[in-house]
DNA sequence: GGTAGACCTGGACGC
DNA sequence: GCGTCCAGGTCTACC
């Protein structure tokens, strides 16, 4: 991506912090519009300036820099400068709370030797709960699929707002975005938003308990117990585990646990849920750790994985007869 | 409360 | 090239 004349900003970062480790670190962050640069190890995305206009940046870290560096590719005035970096703190999770990543470290000092803490997101919740619909019930390159075809079909180059999807029929989204029987809870899900009907702000509320939360995440349509849980880890909720296939075969495998012995999925899904409560309230970043490390035994460090690559090695059929070695 | 079947797509496979 | 089967999570109807 050719970088155009423009601003230059910088974003203090707090101790410890990783870009890459933080950009790397979620199957997210090779989803359009997402673009990690394995050459240059810079992260590149557009992000919405004022009146959702798309500005293009460009995110680098010098070794052990306390500084983000943002290169735009348009000027920006002191608004969106505001806007850009409220989305860059809600990708990189420096709106977190660091306290809660010092306890984390401490739990888990493994993790902490690897850098990981701060997992990927989005720059909105909007973009997270929608990224999380194609993931369901659909292999990993159908969701790569997707997420680029909602981008350069409905956002034109950026992933669309709620307002350019609840202009969409279902039926033209499900034609021109492959996203299926997902096309009708995509648009309904925006229409709701735009038209007011449902208020993504309370579900951000840290205040409230992760029970509420993951209660009312339930009542959006399409959103099942898998997709709420991993919504809520989005949201900074570590203390739900989004167990589907891919949690079963990876629990199988990394902890030996035989068929025989698994009992029904829901045996399984309790044993899981045993297995991580020591982590708690970091239940799914030690279960994360656990299962990134695994594809990184597997494939390389996550940072050098390319999306066109990379991507479509992450399916069952490939996963599931290979070691944990 | 539990369960079966439909939803939709793309890839794998057999012919 | 075509048809069939499969994987994937959620919803709905039914018991």
């Amino acid at each position: 991506m050719p970088l155009m004349p423009g601003s230059t900003i910088t974003l203090p970062l707090p101790a410890r912090f990783d870009l890459t480790r933080a950009i790397c670190s979620y199957g997210y962050f090779i989803l359009a519009p997402n673009h990690w640069d394995t050459t240059t190890q810079r992260f590149h995305r557009p992000l919405r300036g004022n009146a959702d206009r798309l500005i293009h940046v460009t995110l680098s870290q010098r070794p052990r820099s306390d500084l983000l560096k943002i290169a735009c590719d348009t000027r920006v005035d002191r608004a969106e400068r505001a806007l850009l970096f409220t989305q860059l703190r809600r990708i990189l999770r420096l709106d977190e709370p660091e306290s809660r990543y010092r306890a984390w470290r401490k739990l888990h000092p493994e993790a902490a030797r690897r850098g990981f803490g701060r997992v990927f997101r989005s720059p909105t919740f909007f973009e997270d709960i929608v990224k999380t619909m194609t993931s369901c019930n659909v292999t990993w390159p159908n969701t790569m699929r997707m997420n680029v075809l909602l981008t350069a079909r409905v956002g034109n180059g950026a992933f669309p707002t709620p307002g350019e999807l609840a202009g969409w029929s279902p039926e033209k989204l499900k034609a021109s975005c492959r996203v299926g029987y997902r096309a009708e809870r995509i648009v309904k899900l925006a229409r709701d938003v735009v038209d007011g009907r449902l208020d993504l702000a309370p579900l951000e509320d840290m205040s409230r308990t992760t029970d509420d939360v993951f209660g009312d995440l339930l009542e959006i349509h399409g959103i099942g117990p898998y997709a709420a849980a991993n919504i809520c880890q989005l949201l900074g909720r570590y203390d739900r585990l989004p167990i589907d296939t891919e949690t079963y075969r990876h629990f199988r495998q990394e902890h030996g646990v035989r068929h025989k012995a698994d009992g029904s999925p829901r045996d399984l899904h309790g044993k899981i849920e045993r297995h991580y409560k020591r982590y708690a309230p970091f239940q799914f970043l030690a279960y994360w750790f656990e299962l990134w490390r695994a594809y990184e035994r597997r494939v390389g460090d996550a940072w050098n994985w390319d999306a066109a690559k990379h991507g479509p090695t992450f399916t069952a059929a490939n996963l599931k007869d290979a070691p944990n070695t």
